[in-house]
DNA sequence: CAAGTGCCTTTATC
DNA sequence: AGATAAAGGCACT
């Protein structure tokens, strides 16, 4: 794939035109993917069962053990930003955090690898989610030799299915180990399709992925939005629920936004309703709007 | 350094 | 339907 003649990897380069802007490193670090270290430089990072590095000095991308074809989808290159970010900009508040993250792109995730991640990623920090899925990666998932350094893909489905839920929890997974162990059997027997879950609407899709054992509304939504192109996606977590009581508050009715602030927990009935008004407010794009808001919530807040 | 708080929530139960 | 509790442990103050 990368590897050159000679057993070394093949530096590839690409040219970043202005209406396409990459910002590799908000990218990278606004909590959608978790499994990116960054070593001077380099950012490296293992997508699906391959390690590669990439980094970006002025207009030009460079990335080692991956082809261009690869890192566009991954980065999602195709997709029009600047439309994408005229669209959402209704308001001075997304406008900062568009003017200040610019480039910031939504990832092409692998569906399973994204479904596993953010069912493990429920009522964690990001550090840990990183931790927590290194070690599951580790036990679980092939080596793979990168650079003289030894990487894991990330576990298959029948990897994770063979595995007891002692051993889930092992990896620091605590309760989620048994949703894991539940969700990976559910696609070993019923080989969920994600393909055909890219091809249906939003809200089909959506329904299919609630079915599964430790999948809610936010954890279907990031599955959704940053694996499966429903960019309509429009996931809330805490972080998004300060944002939105704190520069949208007049988009719902007092007594609605009283009891989000009080309230620990945000039930069912909550979450539908500001991720709602997320897709109807910012439109097809709302999950763009949602990561900027939430990495700019994340940096300042 | 100990103790406390919070974490990109879901599920089970009432 | 809607509210409430429990979950397991790590990271940070």
């Amino acid at each position: 794939m990368g590897q050159g003649d000679h057993g070394r990897y093949v530096s590839v380069k690409i040219h970043l035109e202005p209406a396409c802007p990459l910002n590799l490193e908000a990218t990278l670090c606004c909590g959608q993917a978790f499994r990116w270290e960054k070593q001077g430089e380099w950012w490296f990072g293992v997508v699906g069962q391959v390690p590669l590095k990439i980094s970006k000095a002025g207009d030009e991308l460079r990335f080692e053990n991956a082809s261009t074809c690869f890192v566009r989808n991954y980065f999602s290159l195709d997709d029009n930003l600047p439309e994408i970010l005229r669209r959402i900009s209704k308001d001075s508040h997304v406008k900062g955090a568009v003017r200040e993250f610019a480039g910031l792109r939504i990832l092409r995730q692998d569906p399973w690898e994204c479904l596993v991640s953010y069912i493990c990623a429920t009522y964690k920090s990001i550090p840990a989610i990183k931790n927590m899925l290194l070690r599951l990666c580790t036990k679980f998932g092939d080596e793979v030799l990168f650079e003289g350094r030894s990487f894991h893909g990330f576990p298959t489905p029948k990897g994770l299915a063979q595995a007891t839920v002692g051993e889930l929890g092992e990896c620091g997974l605590g309760y989620r180990a048994i949703y894991v162990s539940e969700t990976a059997k559910t696609m070993l027997e019923t080989g969920l399709d994600f393909e055909s879950l890219r091809r249906m609407p939003y809200e089909e899709a959506r329904k299919t992925l609630l079915c599964l054992s430790g999948v809610g509304p936010k954890v279907a939504d990031c599955v959704l939005l940053f694996s499966l192109g429903k960019f309509e996606a429009f996931p809330v977590d805490v972080w998004m629920r300060r944002v939105i009581l704190r520069h949208y508050a007049k988009h719902f009715p007092r007594e609605f936004v009283s009891k989000m602030t009080c309230d620990k927990s945000l039930g069912n009935a909550g979450y539908e309703r500001l991720s709602l008004f997320g897709r109807n407010y910012f439109g097809k794009y709302a999950g763009y709007a949602q990561e900027h808001l939430y990495h700019y919530e994340r940096m300042h807040g």
